[in-house]
DNA sequence: AATGAATGAGCGTTCATTCAT
DNA sequence: GATGAATGAACGCTCATTCAT
């Protein structure tokens, strides 16, 4: 219940999905390392030998969660600048999207992204990075395009580490409880990249 | 060389000086979960049983790492500020102590302390988040200061933690041998703070 | 091929005959302990749980593999002694059954009746050593043949022992491609038994 | 008491050599497989992580069984010829000193080496094959000599066959409190070998 | 202080077996 | 008969911690 329910495709109702849910939970909570496979059978209901039947190890589950949720957000960056053209409003969509998905539906899994990223076998990282790359090359086209039309300073690789440092360290403090929305946090933030309100325009 | 000396004043030569500075890299490269009390025992030339002669637990050297970086860079940050009245560089002062804390000589340390804080037992979470209260109050301070001068627009709280999430996040692709030096990266994210080119002014 | 067609009766082609033949197989690559159920299930193109329909454990399946070959053999020896009434004749007869029976076409599962004995049940156990007792009957009933014609020097049990010893030891060093055949190989461990070259009389 | 002591020079009263001796037990007792590191450990009186301060894996217990027990048994070949230039006395001396390794005060170990032997991993298959050659070359060095004495009949490769299967089958029936003892035994297979009785000489 | 053998709880994983479909 | 998800006991092994020396 105050547990938001995992909206990512891989991650529903099935016995495979219940069991990535409550695996980047558990991860998220107590870490990779220190969540057993009995704590993640456990909260599925199952007894531990049968976590095999679905991920032949225990890497697996966290690679598996960390696929679904870039595969999630990927599509949902594509969406958030779908038939949107002004350069500003596509950056605007792509920051929301990028807080939805840390501080909000998928923010479990997404601070395991982070925060376990070095418990991924070596092979299952550059697979890993492989997805990243398509999700960070929709932010680079947005930010090139802000940029030819004048309306981005600087450079746009350091940019956009800068916007992912504001917008991943978010998970560390912001409260769904509290009064600031994430569509408020979104355009305090996309007014530091362009440097102006964007209510003004 | 490519290995920064560590210069904190707890981490000195002395048996628990190279102990803690021995394991802050370890911490750092393999995850605290990971690294073996006999992986630091090595590392400083003993046998990992001598280590509790110098730790109660394994626990307590990560509580010690983390005590004796913030500690050290509260104090690098009242030398940042010390002697400045210029709200402006003063806070240029912050944000360039706090990158040299992040990617600089401290690094090892500031990224245990971000990665492996779910690691400590709560009652040391709560101690170490004593420490970092001090430190955060010195920002905070400024940041007042700045808007009582008319520099700042929005809430300090707020963008506090969109200078944590920069600054923090750049131990992840800062280069210290590429291009951009430390100074530069710290103009920019002042840049973004301040809304406008302070070399300008 | 060089995999030669099981021909134990109990071993054909219906299902149980297919599966009784690739656990002989399987258990004599990798030993009982080490051959899963699902080994055996894979190569018989069944699921696992399929099994056991066929045999209630798998230590059934090990004890049927070793009652068919020892029943298969027992026949052997039966044929290779029927119609033939001088004692070195007979022996000779044996001798050649049970290097068939052991590098020939039942290698397989006589290796496994060697190796895998202490896999069987002691109930078990005693079922197949039963078995065992008829087979090794004839071996004496034939030797004190031998005996009472002044052929035989020494004890027939040390004898059927050393002989016992001469033939199953060969499956660790016959070589099914090399110059020697299981015939001359026979009249070798003859001639250790009587004492003389049979093919000079 | 019933178990006689083992004399292998690195199975002695050192924690690691009774650890050895125990394992050999029962290895030979129960298989490789089936005895867990608890059976071993608590055989010896200790816990079952402790026995990892001797050796890194289980597999390696089995290893070092191997090669202690064919060092030993290869010095005891060495002299059991030393001395001697008659070359059938020289075989009756390795006769006998093979049947003391298999069915006296080494009978555990030769038993697993003979039994477990695919348990090893490819790699100390090949150590050990290695120690074995030296073995087997003093056996072939023998019979080799004994050729050119005119003492022997057929291939003296074929012929060590033959001696192996005799000797290493004998753990399987002989009686050390039977009548028969190990030197009437070596005697009749000497017959076996040199096709004559030994006494007459 | 230092050693290093020992502890013992706990880990990820395996696998024969069961059973609802 | 066949399936395949589930079981659950047991496995080899790890490692922070202890302690007699």
């Amino acid at each position: 219940m105050g547990q938001s329910q995992q909206i990512v495709n891989g991650m529903d109702d099935s016995p495979r999905g219940k069991l990535l849910s409550a695996a980047a939970r558990l991860f998220r909570e107590q870490g990779f390392d220190r969540t057993t496979v009995r704590d993640i059978a456990r909260e599925v209901g199952i007894q531990s030998g049968s976590l095999f039947h679905h991920f032949p190890t225990k890497e697996d589950i966290l690679y598996a969660v960390m696929g679904e949720v870039i595969r999630f957000n990927t599509e949902r960056l594509r969406q958030a600048i779908a038939g949107t053209h002004d350069p500003v409003q596509r950056l605007r969509g792509l920051i929301r999207a990028e807080l939805q998905a840390i501080i909000g539906d998928t923010r479990e899994a997404m601070s395991v992204l982070v925060y376990e990223w070095r418990c991924l076998t070596p092979e299952h990282q550059k697979d890993t990075l492989a997805l990243r790359a398509i999700y960070e090359q929709l932010w680079m086209d947005t930010l090139e395009g802000l940029r030819s039309h004048g309306r981005l300073r600087g450079d746009a690789f350091i940019i956009r580490r800068l916007i992912t440092g504001m917008t991943s360290w978010s998970s560390n403090w912001f409260d769904a409880h509290g009064n600031l929305t994430i569509d408020q946090l979104a355009d305090i933030i996309l007014e530091r990249v362009i440097g102006e309100r964007t209510e003004d325009a």
